[in-house]
DNA sequence: TCATAATGTATCAAAACGATATATCAAATT
DNA sequence: AATTTGATATATCGTTTTGATACATTATGA
C-alpha cells in the first residue's frame, strides 16, 4: 500500500484550533507553516471529501446570508483521535528537496560562475525569508501567549536554520573564489 | 501542465560522471545526496525509459559475461545540454516537509511530554546524521581533490544546518521545561 | 546446507503537485 | 459610472512521485 495521506493531519491540526474552509486551509499552509510544509488545492479538496466520508470532519454551510457559497469544516471526536494518534507516534519523516544543493552538487558540469550565481540567488531568497521569520518572532515575543508557544518554537527553528544557510553561503562563496 | 520531472536532472547529473544502472542511481541518491534529495525506483525506471526515448541517454548491456542482466546508461550530447540548461536556470525550488515541526506546531493538542519526546527522537536522528556527514568531510578534506569540491560544499551545508538543528533542540527543550 | 542479505529490473495504487477552469465579490482605476 | 484587477472560493485534470510489492539472481556466512 502507499503511505497514508500526510495532508490529513495538517488539516486536522488546523481544524483543531478553528473551523475553516478549504481555501482557509490553503492560506494557513501558505503563511504560518510555509517554511517547513506545503500543500496544494489538488490534495486539500479531495482529502476533505474523504475525511468527511470517514467521519473525521463534518461540513456545514456558512449561514451568514448574503455571503457567497462557503463550506466550513469542523473536526469530530474521531478526527481528534486520529490527530492525537499521529502526534504520539514517534516516527516522523523529514524530507528535503533542495534543488539549490542539487545544482551545486553537479556544479562541476558548468563553471564556478554559474554555481556562484545560483548561490547568490539562494542567499537572497533566504535573506528575505529570514526577515519575515524575525518579524513573526518579534510579534510572538511581544505578547508571550502560551497558546503561541509552539508556533514560536517553529519560527525559532526557521531562524536558526536560515542563519546557518547564510553562514554556509558566505563560506561557499569564499571557497569558490579561491 | 504538471511540472517537469525533477528526477531527470538528478539522473543526468549522476550520469555525467559515469555510466550507471537504475539500481546504481538509487544507491547514489540514498547515500551521497540523501540528506538533501531522494528518489524511488518507481520514478527512476520510468524516467530512464522516457529519457532514452527522448535521446538524452543511451542504454547498453553490461558485457562482463557470467554476470547477471544489467542495463547501464550513458549520457548523450542531448542529455548534457538538458543538464546544462537546468544548471543555468536560476530558479530552484527548495522544498522541506518537516513532520517533526508539524507535530511541534500542533503540539498544543497533546501535552508538553509528547512534544518533548518527539524533539528528542529528532535530536537523536540528527546527531547520527551529523556524525556521518563529519566522516564524509574528514575524508574529503584528506585528499583535496578539485573534483570533489562541490561534493564537499554540500556536505558542509549539511553540517552547518544539522548543527543549527541541534542548537534549536537544546533551546526548545529548555523552553518546554519552563 | 540453508537462510538471508544484497543486487537488479519492473510495476501498481495511492498521493501530491501544479495548472487550470469557473465564478463571485470588493477595491481600485479609468 | 463602467471597467479592470485581485482576492476569495470550490473543484478537477494530467503528470509526477511515493512507497510497497513482485520476482529473480548472486554473494555471504552461520
Amino acid at each position: 500500500m502507499a503511505k497514508d495521506r500526510k495532508i490529513d493531519v495538517v488539516i486536522l491540526g488546523l481544524l483543531s484550533h478553528e473551523d475553516l474552509t478549504g481555501y482557509d486551509i490553503k492560506k494557513r499552509i501558505d503563511s504560518a507553516i510555509s517554511f517547513f510544509w506545503k500543500g496544494s488545492f489538488g490534495s486539500i479538496y479531495p482529502a476533505l471529501s474523504a475525511m468527511e466520508e470517514a467521519g473525521q470532519i463534518r461540513s456545514y454551510k456558512a449561514d451568514d446570508s448574503g455571503s457567497r457559497e462557503k463550506i466550513l469544516y469542523h473536526i469530530t471526536k474521531k478526527g481528534t483521535a486520529v490527530l492525537k494518534r499521529w502526534l504520539n507516534d514517534e516516527q516522523a519523516s523529514n524530507e528535503l528537496k533542495y534543488e539549490t544543493l542539487l545544482k551545486l552538487y553537479f556544479g562541476g558540469v558548468e563553471g564556478a560562475e554559474t554555481t556562484m550565481h545560483n548561490i547568490e540567488v539562494f542567499e537572497s531568497d533566504i535573506k528575505n525569508g529570514l526577515e519575515v521569520l524575525k518579524m513573526y518572532e518579534k510579534n510572538l515575543k511581544k505578547e508571550p501567549d502560551n497558546d503561541h508557544k509552539y508556533f514560536l518554537l517553529t519560527v525559532m527553528f526557521g531562524i536558526e536554520t536560515y542563519e546557518a544557510y547564510l553562514r554556509w553561503c558566505a563560506k561557499a562563496k569564499k571557497m569558490l573564489k579561491a
